[in-house]
DNA sequence: AGCGTGACGTTTG
DNA sequence: ACAAACGCCACGC
């Protein structure tokens, strides 16, 4: 049934957001090991489309997700990549060029 | 079904 | 450091 989402199922999602939340701050993790931590290895494209649709409000550290370059998955200096790296600036984490993020992966 | 498009990744040059 | 070539999966047309 549909709508019988009792406590012990999750959706794929809610597995994501989970192990989002668990990314501390001041780190950084990419959208890869996002993937496999929430366990779906291989699925980095999916964790990108489900941020990607966050309500704007979230409470969630998406932030803290990059590429697996280290860089930050917005056109440099978009408003997007400039709301991202304030927000890691504000956990201590400095971001060159509006792109490249100073620090290692998680 | 076919094709283009993504907040992507790995390998190779 | 940069780019191309794949691989990957969900979606919309």
């Amino acid at each position: 049934m549909p709508q019988d989402q009792s406590n012990t199922f999750l959706t794929a999602e809610q597995h994501l957001y989970a192990a989002l939340a668990l990314i501390p701050y001041g780190s950084v993790t990419s959208y890869g090991r996002l993937a496999a931590m929430a366990g779906y290895p291989g699925r980095a494209r999916w964790v990108g489309k489900v941020l990607s649709q966050l309500p704007a409000d979230s409470q969630l550290p998406w932030h803290r997700v990059i590429n697996a370059q280290g860089n930050i998955s917005f056109p440099a200096n978009s408003d997007a990549a400039l709301r991202q790296s304030t927000r890691l600036l504000a956990e201590g984490i400095a971001v060159r060029n509006g792109k490249k993020v100073l620090a290692k992966l998680m």
